[in-house]
DNA sequence: TTGTAAGCGTTATCAG
DNA sequence: CTGATAACGCTTACAA
């Protein structure tokens, strides 16, 4: 004998016993397939359904995910600051996901700890995790993957696991096409801008490598320059740089926000892009689109990521589903900076 | 007659077993309250613990979400891309929710639909919302809020309800006291660079409005330059500025992001800030630190976010505790630009 | 000090 | 076509 509670959400009971049918009845004709649903006849169908509207209810996600073992609910980890790539990311995610009937959440995590990962994970109130990070913070997703039975995709260039989907990019070898691209359009001083990894993490650098791989292969000389993660700071690195007796005839960046300031800077000194200096940035973000000339950038093609969202779908549905390597290539995106 | 699933994990139904208590034992020793635990002889709680520690046992979230009508999981909506005022308070958020077990997640949501903020608040898996919006979204929050049960908190300086927790932050009126210090410290041309609000939303510009009615206080005449929402773009406006005859002498940005493009126009025309620009942004975010010479800005102090997490935590502890309107009021930091 | 048992709201099996 | 009924894994009176 239950008192209904005003603050408490109408049940499906609720519905059943104003519809006069059984609870079971509104379980399948509420949230059951479709070919079950439509084994009832139309009329219990309405009374059911308007009973269910009248009282406004609406299903108890707690309940479900607890009797159907799982949550709907799926996870994006990154560490913060966040990047416009993992926005985009994240967007299409959310619709991909979101016509699928899942909800997408981002975990923002602390490099150290991981720790709101980790708890997450054990808690077990997601139904996958799709992790943005570097290598060290990827070991250890890997670790939380095999205790926590949730499926896991990592991207990594390097690592090989068969406890996590893994997303290459390839970002070496597209630095290799890009110094090739560069070489062949004529250009001889390639320099590379580089960026001091945070915290000293470990991890190796594979837009460096494939700079230093792309100039060997074709011959030339090769410089990187390490500029500290600040606007102003590339910005003067570069005008020092361009004033140089030898200066560069082309830049690539190790990022987009790097170039982009080297524009900037290369406009103020009177040096015209991509004329006299070609640009390349890597992330393709949005916000290359937004400088005069618009800035060539290599990143993950858009459009792509639906094989991602669907393996986890995949692995979801059915935890017996292999783990596998998806090749998503890091693409040229030729615009006016080169 | 169950068989034991090997890819399921322990339950305290196993852990129960091993140790040879009944389950309520192991429920009350492994998340019990202190007071509870106590009760029992340290040789059984320290049975309980190896039997749980060898069978890797972590408690089922889903199951004590259904029992205990709480989820222990906070969510912060926000409207991509994140500003990196969000980025700290949800850095403030994660850790502070964390130290009391509750995961933190993020809902990033389209502003049109704010669907996947509907779809969360309607599957009930969150324990409550700080939206992070316009107040044309947070008009949606109310709603949501109301028919969900959950509590919701917001940020408008101007919506009165009952229905959620409202923080203010007096932009306003810290844009007026910032008029004020600038026409004391002798600035006369003091000019307000502002943004046109994305897909036109009608929300108030409250920061328009004070940078207004303070100039008016100080019996200065005013003058609002719109940008273009793209650094280039407010850089170039900016030059031009500067290049006028009757050249501002201090100006004030909608955003931090616009004051730091305005400092570097001011640099490469030649005029130097503070001297003969002062220049202060709104949001006191990071951006801001990293140039030079630094920003002076207006924005939430740091570490007063914790009245506001506590309110939110003592609502889930009890629905009973009416909604408050808290005060948050920007303070002006100020740094060497002004 | 410990165990029994009744739920939390849903889904799925199986019998009618 | 519909309805009992038994889980899902955990919490918490209450009983012993």
């Amino acid at each position: 004998m239950t008192v209904l509670n005003a603050r408490t959400r109408p049940t499906q009971a609720d519905v059943a016993q104003l519809a006069d049918v059984s609870p079971s009845t509104v379980s399948y004709l509420l949230s059951g397939n479709e070919s079950r649903k439509r084994s009832f006849p139309e009329e219990t169908r309405k009374r059911v359904e308007d009973a269910a509207a009248e009282l406004g209810y609406v299903v108890n996600h707690r309940a479900r995910a607890l009797r159907r073992q799982r949550s709907e609910i799926i996870g994006v980890a990154y560490v913060p600051p966040v990047t416009p790539w993992f926005d985009a990311f994240s967007a299409r995610a959310l619709r991909h996901f979101a016509e699928r009937d899942y909800s997408l959440v981002q975990i923002p995590f602390e490099s150290d700890t991981a720790e709101s990962v980790q708890r997450a994970l054990a808690r077990g109130y997601l139904d996958a995790l799709i992790a943005n990070c570097d290598d060290q913070d990827n070991e250890k997703m890997l670790a939380y993957a095999t205790d926590s039975n949730v499926p896991v995709t990592i991207f990594s260039d390097t690592i090989v696991t068969d406890a996590a989907d893994v997303v290459r990019e390839f970002q070496r070898e597209a630095v290799i096409d890009a110094v090739r691209y560069l070489a062949d359009s004529g250009r001889r001083r390639i320099v590379f801008l580089d960026y001091e990894a945070p915290h000293g993490s470990p991890h190796v650098n594979l837009r460096k490598r494939g700079y230093l791989d792309g100039m060997r292969a074709a011959d030339l000389s090769s410089r990187v320059v390490t500029c500290a993660d600040n606007r102003q700071a590339t910005y003067d690195q570069v005008l020092r740089l361009l004033a140089e007796d030898e200066a560069p005839d082309a830049l690539i960046s190790f990022s987009d926000r790097g170039a982009v300031s080297a524009i900037w800077a290369a406009g103020h000194a009177g040096i015209r892009v991509p004329d006299d200096l070609a640009v390349i940035g890597c992330g393709n973000t949005a916000e290359g689109r937004s400088t005069v000339p618009e800035l060539t950038s290599l990143g993950i093609p858009e459009g792509d990521f639906a094989a991602i969202f669907d393996h986890v779908l995949e692995r979801i549905d059915d935890p017996a589903v292999p783990c596998t390597t998806l090749s998503l290539p890091w693409t040229r995106f030729v615009r006016a900076s080169s």
